[in-house]
DNA sequence: CTCCTAATTAAGAATCATTCTGATTTAGGG
DNA sequence: CCCTAAATCAGAATGATTCTTAATTAGGAG
C-alpha cells in the first residue's frame, strides 16, 4: 500500500529541510531511504528498505541502511516501532496517530482520529511520571488474515 | 515495586488451574517463574526473571526460565510486551489495563483504568480488519529519571 | 571548480537475545 | 512406585544489529 505521492513530497521537503539543518549531507542514500520509507504505509524493517532501495542504488549496503535509519530517527524524522522479538520497523510518518497492529501477521497500519488524539491521561498518572504523548494501539485481525482463514 | 500478597496468590491459584487444566506439570521451576513474575510490577525480562529465581533454585537454567515463559505465554496466562530491538518484557497481568513507558529508561508501569477501558474505536478501522482490543500506551518520564536530570 | 571532510563501501567479525541439540538426570503425579 | 514429561548441561546455531578497518566516493562550502 503507498502513500499518496503530494502527502510523499510534503515528507520528503520536511526531511530535507532538517537535513541541511542539522548539518549533515543530503546523500543519495540518504534520501532514497527516506523517500522509500516515507512511501510505504506498512512500516517495513531495516531488510524491506534495503530491499526496496537497491533497486534504485544496486551498490548500498545493508550497512548503510542500517546507519542511515539510525540516523534519521536520531534526528526525530522517523519512529521506530514493533514489538520485542521481532525485528525493528520504521514509520516516517511524524504526524500525530495510532496503530492498528494485526496480532496474526504483525502488520501496523496508522490512523488517524481527532478524538482519541484529544485523549488527556494525565489525573491518571501523576505517582508514574510526566505524561508527554498518548497513542492508542488497537489490536484485531487484519483482512488478509482474515480471507486466509 | 511489589504487588500485594493476595493479588499475588490470587494470579497463582488461577496460574495453578490453568497448568492442570492444561494437563501439564505443576514443576517448582514452573511455579517459581510464575510467582516471580506476579509479584513484580516493572515487568522484567528473561534475564532479570533468572537473576530473582535462582535465589531460591540455585541450579536452574537461563534455557528453562525461557521455556516456561514461553510455556507460559503459549497458554495464555502471561502476556509479552517490550518495544523492538529490546529484549522481551513479561507481564502476569491478564486484566484489562494500560501501560505507562518511560522514554528514557524503557521503564514499563501497569494501570487500569474503567473509562479509558470503556474505549470503542470499531467504526474508524472497518477498513483494516476485525478489531478485538484497544490499549491505550502513555508515554513520558518517569520520576526516577526525572530526578536524576 | 576544487578541495576538505564526512559518508559510503566491503568484508568480516562481534554482540546480544533467543532457540535448539542431544544426551543425561530429576521429579511430578497417576 | 514407576513412567514419562520436564529439567539440566554444555555448547552450538540463529538472526538482528552494531562495529571495525581501510579504501573509495561525493556533498557542498568557499
Amino acid at each position: 500500500m503507498k502513500i499518496e505521492a503530494h502527502e510523499v513530497e510534503r515528507r520528503v521537503e520536511t526531511f530535507k529541510a532538517a537535513v541541511q539543518e542539522a548539518g549533515l549531507k543530503l546523500t543519495h542514500q540518504r534520501l532514497e531511504v527516506f523517500r522509500e520509507l516515507a512511501s510505504s504505509a506498512d512500516h517495513p524493517d531495516a531488510h524491506g528498505i534495503y530491499d526496496s532501495v537497491k533497486h534504485r542504488l544496486p551498490t548500498v549496503s545493508l550497512d548503510t541502511v542500517y546507519r542511515t535509519l539510525r540516523t534519521l530517527s536520531d534526528l526525530g524524522l522517523i519512529n521506530m516501532l514493533g514489538t520485542a522479538g521481532e525485528s525493528i520497523r520504521f514509520d516516517a510518518n511524524t504526524r500525530k496517530h495510532h496503530h492498528f497492529v494485526c496480532v496474526n501477521c504483525g502488520l501496523v497500519r496508522d490512523f488517524e482520529n481527532e478524538e482519541l488524539s484529544a485523549l488527556q491521561v494525565q489525573e491518571d498518572l501523576v505517582g508514574f511520571g510526566r505524561v508527554l504523548e498518548t497513542q492508542i494501539e488497537v489490536r484485531g485481525i487484519c483482512n488478509d488474515c482474515r480471507n486466509k482463514s
